[in-house]
DNA sequence: GCGCTAACGCAAGGGTAGTAGCGATAAGTC
DNA sequence: GACTTATCGCTACTACCCTTGCGTTAGCGC
């Protein structure tokens, strides 16, 4: 009886070296390039191509689609790790989340990676976003761990709804009303989520 | 002597009745169901124009691509004016505010304006919004004026940012994270501004 | 009504995005 | 070094976007 050799659907064997890393590198250098010069809806495979010494057809096999590559080469531009903050006070800890996010959205890397995030066409990116909020919130979540064990929290805040606060301004300035944005506002956010507006009870 | 006669830049005259309209409210209708079921990037003019029962040329010539099509549509179907509220308390105010928002932004239509004012291809665009938040924030003025008048507010609150503070966490769902949104936390939203997240002092 | 011409329809055509087939090259394995 | 085949280059092709030029229709002012 012949052996049930069962035939695996055998993937085939990835090729990460050479030839196809110095096609990636150039494609991707080439995107960011082009993304950064023309903005995020008007770069063309074909002109990315030929700047980067490499044939559109290559482009279109391994990417897909402009939204796949420009996404690709946007996250291969950024690192994710973000060192949480512990300045020892709550104020101080808020102050260091807001401004380790507030610089490297002024760059235009950053404000492309911002706007990628705003596209609906890119089942890809969800994953990506989905892993770049939960780790800001685990950090979040320690950060806002240690300010209650300080009794510098009130009992029922929420953390998630905090971060959220905090940021918040930034990204209506940022994306909608286009007003101005500068580190003295970063602090006038973190005093305003800390005290509020309402005046104290007397 | 000859009259002096500056043949003055005579402009056009416009039609804007009859034929004109008619085809403009039938391409503004097409391209708004065509935005609601394709999405902003996907439409297609020649399907728009052969829905609209208008030659494709036209809507080229008149609104001269897409973007342009989609920023009329859209307007056409929202309406600028919202009453500023006076409910005698600033929680109420500021509750009736962001509830004034919030339904009109998870309409399809409301995504759409949100997605339209994220996109830089438009300067026409910018006299739209800026006007929009124009009117916003007026409304927002004198809703922190009647608080201070009635010792409800801090000295020391910027009714910008305040507002700015108070809509962040519902723009930040809707476009960033994608956490669920209702209004409960709408409620939980005008808390937080109003008192802050740190510990009252004792 | 009448004339003028703005606005529309139509046909033709250039240009670019994206795909398919096939041979050539080189990465990985033995 | 030799073999297998993943990956790339090339050509050809389709499809759609958008523009241009010209003839036709129908608002608007008189």
């Amino acid at each position: 009886m012949a052996t049930m050799e069962v035939q695996a659907a055998r993937q085939p064997v990835r090729r990460t070296g050479g030839r196809s890393a110095r096609v990636r590198t150039a494609v991707i250098e080439a995107t960011l390039a082009a993304l950064l010069t023309r903005g995020l809806d008007d770069i063309s495979i074909t002109e990315i191509a030929q700047q980067a010494g490499v044939h559109p057809t290559t482009i279109y096999r391994r990417w897909g689609g402009r939204s796949n590559l420009a996404l690709d080469a946007v996250l291969s531009g950024t690192e994710a790790e973000i060192p949480p903050p512990d300045t020892g006070s709550l104020r101080g800890d808020l102050l260091a989340v807001i401004r380790g996010i507030f610089p490297f959205l002024r760059t235009p890397l950053g404000e492309l990676l911002v706007r990628l995030a705003l596209r609906r066409d890119l089942p890809e990116y969800e994953a990506a976003r989905a892993g770049y909020w939960a780790q800001r919130f685990r950090a979040g979540a320690a950060l806002f761990e240690r300010a209650r064990a300080r009794g510098e929290l009130r009992a029922d805040v929420d953390p998630v709804l905090a971060l959220e606060t905090l940021v918040g301004p930034m990204y209506v300035r940022m994306l909608m009303t286009g007003e101005p944005l500068d580190d003295a506002l970063l602090v006038r956010c973190v005093d305003l989520v800390l005290d509020g507006i309402a005046a104290p009870p007397r």
